[in-house]
DNA sequence: TTTTATAGAATGAACGTTCTATCTAATGGT
DNA sequence: ACCATTAGATAGAACGTTCATTCTATAAAA
């Protein structure tokens, strides 16, 4: 980790955005850009993406409502344009994982979940990830959004399965994976006291059994 | 299963209201408020809780949005109401896990872990929970029902694990089974593709783990 | 001097809620 | 049994607000 600090969507550029060839003003662009879409999600989670109202995304934002339009043709396409960052991020985070060590994959696999459970660091990321989820549900548009990043984040991970830990069946156990670690983010709305000194150990257990091959296979 | 056909929410009427003891007056009030809330369930998973209006609702219901008002008193205890009830269904379907024999309940679990995957049939139920999920996120009294219902659903099933399986941490292994049934859930949405024949045998492998004491215990 | 950036007013629709009016069902006194 | 009176059921218009979006105008940059 030699990089200097980075803000979360800068990290993206590094990924997605060929911030080199870019001109001055395509970079102030995208710069109030991302000035919007910081606004818009903080309002989202705060509000739902319907309960929040352009004017208050401008406000979050500091900017007027007309000047908004002038980056985005339109509310559903922040939306949109939101979707695509997390998603972006989320498949950054699985590259991190890749360049590990096969032996330190399960182990920070669990640390992630310790996380998940103990601190509220994710609690943004969660809240926004399930509010994506919930307009997924109506918004075809925004479901196919989604559905392309989660085939190329499945495509990742199973990837890391099949040739780093050389498991088969490696897209099932991706699938429960996932279904594990949703579900666990989930969980702490429901149960808010959830401590995680008992959790531990039998989630560990579970990581044992999707990360290693059955005797019987 | 001699019982006629019933809706999903004449059932919670068995278990939570006093049918006997009501007037026809009271009945008829009730009967009304159950057709809102049927209607606005429909709206609100087709649309969102802040992206369905009262006239939608009420064209659902057909009657007039004064009438509804009659009824309830802001949209908000409607919504209040629906939380209520969608719990007292769930409260309701593990209270029938408890009435099964214990080598059974293993495999009544891995079946409703098929339905959720393979059927629509609880495609509707999923989507308002994701709904339900989305609001408690951002609504404190939300949150207070969904966590005081959770709180009752957690003892009744940690309850079956101990008593009827003779499970130890059976807090933990509840929760744990929860996380990946709701995380299943969802995974359906951003993978609609999802094939059960390979997913199945992991899943029952799960299962064992989170279902049956340990070695080393 | 022509784009681009920016703010803010204008617009028309939709929102949640309340008000008013009518119609139906129950109640009570005789 | 019958009318008077009250309570509840119901519809729909009305209200004030907020919504997403567009329009107009000005300031800055190229």
């Amino acid at each position: 980790m030699v990089r200097r600090n980075m803000s979360r969507h800068e990290k993206v550029d590094l990924v997605q955005k060929a911030h080199k060839t870019m001109t001055g003003a395509e970079k102030r662009r995208e710069a109030r850009r991302d000035q919007v879409l910081d606004a818009a999600s903080a309002c989202f989670v705060e509000h739902g993406f319907h309960g929040a109202g352009m004017a208050k995304v401008a406000k979050k934002a500091q900017m007027s409502v007309g000047h908004i339009y002038h980056y985005f043709e339109s509310k559903e396409a922040i939306i949109a344009a939101i979707v695509d960052r997390e998603s972006e991020l989320a498949v950054e985070r699985f590259a991190e994982l890749y360049a590990l060590p096969s032996d330190e994959i399960a182990a920070a696999m669990i640390n992630r979940a310790e996380d998940i459970v103990v601190t509220k660091s994710d609690a943004f990321q969660s809240a926004l990830n399930l509010e994506i989820q919930a307009e997924a549900q109506r918004n075809p548009h925004i479901a196919a959004i989604l559905q392309e990043h989660d085939k190329k984040i499945r495509g990742l991970f199973s990837n890391i399965l099949n040739t780093k830990l050389g498991l088969t069946d490696a897209d099932a156990r991706t699938e429960l994976l996932m279904s594990l670690f949703g579900g666990l983010a989930s969980r702490v709305l429901r149960n808010p006291g959830l401590k995680r000194e008992k959790l531990i150990p039998l989630f560990q257990s579970l990581m044992h059994n999707l990360l290693n091959e059955p005797a019987n296979a």
